[in-house]
DNA sequence: GCTTGACCTGGAGTGCGCTCCAGGGGTCAT
DNA sequence: ATGACCCCTGGAGCGCACTCCAGGTCAAGC
């Protein structure tokens, strides 16, 4: 399944992960700290079902924190779209944000030229070993 | 203090840290956990003393750290060290190392592209208001 | 109507990587 | 010789982000 051809109904928590790569417990996780936009609606019988917005907000989440952004921070930056008009503050999140992970980026990067240049030095002396 | 001008009787921990950018709690964690290559010279009265090879060494262990390695495989890596001839595995390490990095450096910047894109969706709505 | 399996809740447990602390030196300037 | 510092050790504690568990509900298939 894919997240443009989810039911109508919206989908169980199960297919919620699979679709979203995270863990059926992390997603509860997730919306017991308050990370969701809307919680998802319930079924007759209690359960979960995720819409397709619901689902493209877990890509958001997974956005942030694959980028390193701390549970803590993201509950603020989500707790902004209950504030009408805080658009500019959620602006200014990402552009700070997006600071952090062009930073980080860099330092790997550096950290990364580093690696290759210890591999190389190996690979020479395995070669002529 | 740079790394090339550190005095013959090695330096303390403390400058030790300041050059590795580490803390000094986490150098006297590190060689705990065996992740130092050789363990530092003690003075007369105990302290310990990090010559320059050592303190280079911390470099390495930062560059393996900050890409993400665990404290489990640096020790792997470390312990390989102590084996005669086991160039080959080292860099085999190295190796496999590099393709995480390099994994996680796309899916960091595939990431950033959605990051990207969603600070352009919110600068042309907080321009238009 | 019984089993199976996915789901529910609240709360405890886990793994990682530090970080901090108590209690105790040694060294050096005043 | 007193105080200020830095250092030592073993071990406890912490923050984070999950992950797991017990005990229970419900719907569907046989």
């Amino acid at each position: 399944m894919t997240v443009t051809e989810m039911p109508a109904g919206g989908v169980t928590i199960s297919a919620a992960a699979e679709l979203s790569g995270l863990s059926v417990d992390t997603l509860r996780y997730y919306e017991k700290e308050g990370l969701t936009l809307h919680r998802p609606e319930r079924s007759s019988s209690g359960q979960r079902r995720y819409t397709e917005d619901n689902v493209r907000w877990l890509g958001t989440l997974v956005m942030l924190r694959k980028t390193g952004m701390p549970i803590r921070d993201i509950k603020r930056f989500v707790d902004l779209y209950r504030i009408e008009g805080s658009e500019p503050q959620r602006l200014a999140i990402l552009q700070a944000h997006r600071v952090h992970v062009l930073e980080d980026l860099n330092e790997v990067q550096t950290h990364l030229d580093a690696i290759n240049r210890k591999i190389d030095y190996y690979e020479e002396k395995v070669l002529n070993a």
